[in-house]
RNA sequence: CGCGGGAUGGAGCAGCCCGGUAGCUCGUCAGGCUCAUAACCUGAAGGUCGUAGGUUCAAAUCCUACUCCCGCAC
C-alpha cells in the first residue's frame, strides 16, 4: 500500500537510529545515509563514528560524512542521487536551500517538541527543565529557517514527574520512528497537508551549557527537580559536597529527584534527613533518588549512602 | 599519545603508603523474639581481591602490560 520512495537519511545521534531503522523496515530505497563525520570524542580522544553512521554501515548502506553541505561538489553529489525525499533527524548541519530543493518532495524533519515551542538544539532537555507537562514529536517540511517549516503530523506524550530526559528521549524516539513512516507516506500520497506553525509561542531550545548544569540550592525546589531530571542522564546536574573532615569537595551528580516538603527557614543546601532530602530556596525540598560520585557510576540513593556517609545536617553547596 | 579516578562475596565500600591467605554496611537463606513488621536477636551460605606476568619464603597489598568502567576536557 505504501509506495517505496528513493530517499536519503540524514541524522547523527541515538535518537535518529530508530527512525532510520523504521524507514528501512518500511521498504524504502535508502540511497544514502548522511551523518556527522567521526570526531575525536570520549575518553581516549578516539575517533568515533556517530550511532547513525554505525547502524548504516552495519546494515550495508552507503554513508557520507561531509563536514558541510554548503559547497557545490557535495550538493551535486546529493542531487545526483535522484531522490524522492530526504528525512532529517538531528543531523547537526544546516541544510542550504540547494539541498532542501534537491529531492523531488523536499526534506522532511522529525523534531522532538511541539512546535513552535522549543525550536532548535535541545528540545527534550529544555521541555523538562521548564516543567512542561506535554511534549511530542512532529514531522515537518524543512525550510531555510531553524525548525520553522509547516507541520505534517504530530504525536504527543505526557511528561510525568518521574520522567527524565533519558526516558522521554527513548519514548519520543519510538514515536518518531512510527510517525516518520506514516508522515512520509501521507505526504507522498497527498493525504497529509502541511500546516504552518503558529506565530505565537515561539521559544528556542538553546544548547545546554555548563551554567545549566550547576545546581544552586537557593532556587525553588520545583525548578531544581526539573533541572535535575532534565539533565539526566546526560550531562547531569551537579553540586559540591564536602564530607566531614575532608578538605576537597566532591563533585556530585544528581540524576533523579522528587520534590517534597521542606523545613521552612532551614538553610538552602541543608540535609534534612539521612536519605538525601535537601532543603531548597523556597522552603520546599528535593529528595535525591539517584546520584553519582566521582569515579563511580550512577547509583540509587540507598547504594550510594552505604559507601558514602551523608548524614542529616550536612550541607550541599 | 589530552588530564585524573576506579575495578575486593548479590549491592555499596574499607584494607593497599608500613607485604604475612579478607573486613564493614546492606541484601539473601535458616532459626528466634513479637499481636505484628521493611524493626530487633542469633546463625549460615557466598570472594581465583578485573586479566596476564614479575619480585618475594609469602602479594588484595610492590613492579610491568592489558581489559573494562567513571569524571573532566571535547
Amino acid at each position: 500500500m505504501t509506495e517505496p520512495l528513493r530517499i536519503a537519511f540524514m541524522g547523527s545521534p541515538d535518537f535518529a537510529v530508530p527512525v532510520l531503522a523504521a524507514l528501512a523496515e518500511a521498504g524504502h530505497d535508502l540511497a544514502c545515509v548522511y551523518s556527522q563525520p567521526p570526531r575525536p570524542a570520549g575518553r581516549g580522544k578516539k575517533l568515533r563514528p556517530t550511532p547513525v553512521h554505525q547502524w548504516a554501515e552495519a546494515n550495508g548502506l552507503e554513508v557520507r560524512t561531509p563536514r558541510s553541505l554548503k559547497k557545490a561538489p557535495e550538493q551535486e553529489a546529493l542531487a545526483a542521487l535522484g531522490l524522492d525525499a530526504a528525512v532529517v533527524v538531528a543531523y547537526g548541519l544546516i541544510l542550504p536551500q540547494a539541498v532542501l530543493d534537491a529531492p523531488r518532495l523536499g526534506c522532511m524533519n522529525m523534531h522532538a517538541s511541539l512546535l513552535p515551542r522549543w525550536r532548535g538544539a535541545a528540545p527534550i532537555h529544555r521541555a523538562i527543565m521548564a516543567g512542561d507537562e506535554m511534549t511530542g514529536v512532529q514531522a515537518m517540511l524543512m525550510e531555510a529557517g531553524l525548525d520553522t517549516g509547516p507541520v505534517l503530523a504530530t504525536e504527543q506524550t505526557r511528561i510525568f514527574p518521574f520522567d527524565t530526559t533519558g526516558s522521554v528521549h527513548d519514548r519520543l524516539a519510538g514515536l518518531a520512528a512510527d510517525l516518520a513512516v506514516t508522515a512520509l507516506a501521507g505526504y507522498a500520497d497527498g493525504s497529509l497537508t502541511p500546516q504552518p506553525q503558529t506565530e505565537a509561542g515561539v521559544i528556542y531550545a538553546h544548547k545546554v551549557t555548563a551554567d545549566d548544569q550547576r545546581i544552586d540550592w537557593t532556587r525553588p525546589a520545583a525548578e531544581l527537580d526539573c533541572q535535575i531530571r532534565g539533565l539526566s542522564p546526560f550531562p547531569g546536574a551537579w553540586f559540591h559536597y564536602t564530607p566531614d573532615g575532608e578538605a576537597e569537595p566532591l563533585r556530585m551528580k544528581a540524576l533523579m529527584s522528587r520534590q517534597e516538603e521542606g523545613r521552612p527557614g532551614a538553610a538552602p543546601g541543608l540535609l534534612l534527613d539521612d536519605e538525601l532530602l535537601v532543603q531548597c530556596g523556597d522552603g520546599y525540598a528535593v529528595r535525591l533518588l539517584k546520584a553519582q560520585k566521582p569515579g563511580s557510576k550512577a547509583m540509587e540513593a540507598s547504594d550510594l549512602l552505604r559507601g558514602l556517609n551523608i548524614p542529616a545536617g550536612a550541607r550541599f553547596a
